[in-house]
DNA sequence: TTGTTTGATAAACAGTGTTTAGTATATTTG
DNA sequence: CAAATATACTAAACACTGTTTATCAAACAA
């Protein structure tokens, strides 16, 4: 009976109008100045319809932050393929910022806002994309520790740190915080940083 | 005419009062949960009245940073005192990290939120504070590299990358980012990042 | 043709920042 | 001292926000 299909399918169909009015507003309005009503209107749909897709705004950021991943692995592709490890992690450093900094709301969606981050098991089912990634830097920083015999032998905790390094780099160039402290010259000062940092971590 | 004074003095109280009964609602509701209405409640004025004090929300907000900057320097002391100048980096890296963790929302309003700078000249104006402790931070850069004889010749350059590394581990951490990719060991792997992160800049 | 489920919504609730028009009090001036 | 002005304050409104509830009409099943 394909009755009951066709229903799921519109079911769908909605649910799909509702994300990518979401879409549509954060990238117009920013992720402030997203709301249900302003969906809501986008589809021609009352706000209360949206509840019925939806558990909550939480749960529309979340499945918006999904796409934010996809989105960020179209500038991870080049570094992925790349065959030498270290090489890897200078490419995948550079990736990570050039999207960070080209895609301010997208970023502050995956990595800064704790809004969708309430209950952390939740989270961890929901951020797998985010942590496949990590996974994936931390692979990467074993093949280098080993290639280079580094000191460091925790290649989680060498993750983390680079991790750390590039996110603060980004948050700071989003809140302008960078531009305070050295004014007009933030693009080849997070540059000149991150080849600071990878140079003191791997070409010593 | 003391009378034009005694004016002034009741005006500054109120302001005080205001940016007091700020405060409090911050430290009890977090950054989210203070609002206009809130503070006029708690110090028994009409919201409209706040107005007279403060342009907007952002203007408190803003004051309240460097009630934010006061507290952090107290975390800083022991650090500044310290003679040797790469000693100096560590203890400012543990101070720093120290303060953020265990003030997430004084943290956020001088760090994160984009909030209160709205407007770039008026920014370098009120981050003044900030700007000092970089100021700081990059003569002491300047010292170790010197006394080091380091390859990194820019000492601005590696204030900000040890910033953005510190920076970025705090808000990790606040956006429970680091529970998810290493659960239940956040304390320990935040100090033994920051470790590694000086190690490979200092200790090679 | 009933009865029931489904999908959508209007309206309300409890908030938010901010503005405006108006009032009561205090100070200054004639 | 009385009238005029300046000051300090606020009630009420505006335009929003997320979310819930009761209602209602249309589609489906018996």
């Amino acid at each position: 009976m394909g009755l009951a299909e066709r229903k799921e399918r519109e079911k769908a169909e909605l649910k799909e109008m509702i994300l990518q009015a979401a879409k549509k507003i954060m990238l117009k309005h920013g992720q402030e100045g997203l709301s249900i009503r302003k969906i809501a209107n986008d589809i021609e749909y009352s706000p209360a319809t949206i509840y019925l897709y939806f558990k909550d705004k939480d749960e529309i950021l979340h499945e918006l932050m999904e796409l934010g991943f996809l989105k960020m692995n179209k500038y991870m592709t080049a570094a992925f393929a790349e065959g030498d490890a270290v090489q890897r992690i200078y490419l995948i450093g550079e990736a990570y910022i050039n999207f960070g900094l080209e895609n301010k709301d997208w970023y502050d969606l995956m990595f800064s806002s704790d809004k969708p981050m309430k209950h952390i098991e939740k989270c961890r089912e929901d951020w797998d994309q985010g942590m496949m990634m990590f996974d994936f830097l931390a692979n990467t920083c074993k093949e280098a520790i080993d290639r280079l015999s580094l000191k460091s032998q925790d290649e989680r905790i060498l993750a983390l740190q680079l991790w750390s390094c590039v996110h603060g780099l980004v948050m700071l160039a989003h809140s302008e915080r960078i531009e305070i402290v050295e004014p007009n010259q933030k693009e080849t000062l997070i540059k000149k940083t991150l080849d600071s940092m990878l140079v003191s971590i791997f070409d010593k």
